[in-house]
DNA sequence: AGTTGTCTTTAGTGATCGCTATGGATAAGC
DNA sequence: GCTTATCCATAGCGATCACTAAAGACAACT
């Protein structure tokens, strides 16, 4: 119908890396990898797809940096201020993770706990990364036990409560309220209170 | 190449309904909706397209086939025998959902708490029928724990299992064992019992 | 100013998506 | 045996998938 633009064309400049990054994680988290096509992509960033494959290399390659950043976001495991009690610093995490998870004007549940969590046989590999970085905030919350427990006990604790962080970022993504979400985090601190009440 | 066989060609008979929804329940099982394409799904039972459409309307028809399918299996919440206590109760529960998640010879994980958690924005109708499917087993499990709690416990608490639910099959997809599993359920059960403990 | 190099666009690749029109093959009713 | 109804497979629908070749447009360098 009408071309009133004319956009830039060439030159050695680039598009705003950053921002492309930025909305593709925002696109990722909410809709999964299998869930955003290259044109919703592209149409959202506001580039043409060689672009897009310049700088990226793939659609994977983008969503494998879209995590990055995510995993770089100030969140429950980045920012667990010193705690004097084994149930503080649980209270601690799962209150950190519950505003995550639904911080307003964010995309609700996590990116990571509930990211391919089924996929096509192809992205099969994407989905092992995937299941590799949940693996691997279970051994970073196990490194934060370790001042109240001994090995085994924190291994078992923080798988443990790895799976209450991927079963918060469902009921998140289901519409659990923020007061819901702490109704639950509350159970299990007072399991553990109890706990180490009774010993 | 060949076609060595003269498969039949009509008649008022039809291909085998149940043998099809049960591959195709096998198959959104573990790849998730947006992972099994129409050709997966034609391929794996072996019919054609239109055998499929007249049989089930639409791909989103053949899944929710498959999922009442599958909530109809035997597991977790269809078969608690009566228990004498809230913590055997929940132990009952959890020992079932373990087995289910990890059930050698089916797919990890469970096809409802973790189905559809992210998906494209089309299909956002099914994702809504696959959280209330969620919502309806917290439900379930409310009213299995109201021998022993008021009711407001018996909700708070049930949210609480459903989300322990909900991680367990994430982690079962990422592929823990079921003894290492059953460390987690100890853990949960360890804190109500420890609960009932106290007061 | 002219050349070079890089970024961008347009346009389109083959493949696959969910889905269906057509017609051939078979079984049931007479 | 013939008609009729029904089911099936072939083939292909338009749309979209992830991705890319070709060439235009601008900046930096000489």
């Amino acid at each position: 119908m009408d071309k009133l633009v004319k956009k830039r064309r060439g030159g050695p400049r680039t598009f705003d890396r950053d921002h492309a990054v930025d909305t593709a994680m925002r696109l990722f988290w909410r809709h999964g990898y299998e869930g955003v096509s290259l044109n919703d992509l592209t149409a959202a960033i506001g580039i043409a797809p060689p672009s897009l494959y310049a700088a990226f290399g793939s659609k994977a390659g983008l969503y494998r940096e879209a995590l990055d950043r995510y995993s770089g976001l100030p969140k429950a495991l980045n920012n667990l201020g010193q705690t004097t009690s084994l149930y503080e610093a649980v209270e601690a995490l799962l209150d950190s993770a519950i505003n995550a998870v639904t911080e307003p004007g964010n995309e609700r549940g996590c990116m990571i706990s509930s990211g391919m969590i089924q996929c096509g046989g192809d992205h099969a590999e994407l989905a092992r990364e995937l299941a590799q970085r949940r693996g691997l905030m279970r051994d970073t919350i196990t490194l934060k036990l370790e001042p109240w427990l001994d090995q085994d006990g924190a291994a078992s604790l923080s798988r443990y409560l790895v799976t209450i962080l991927q079963g918060l970022s469902v009921q998140a993504r289901d519409g659990a309220s923020r007061e819901e979400l702490k109704q639950i985090a509350s159970e299990v601190v007072a399991g553990i209170r109890a706990r180490s009440l009774i010993d």
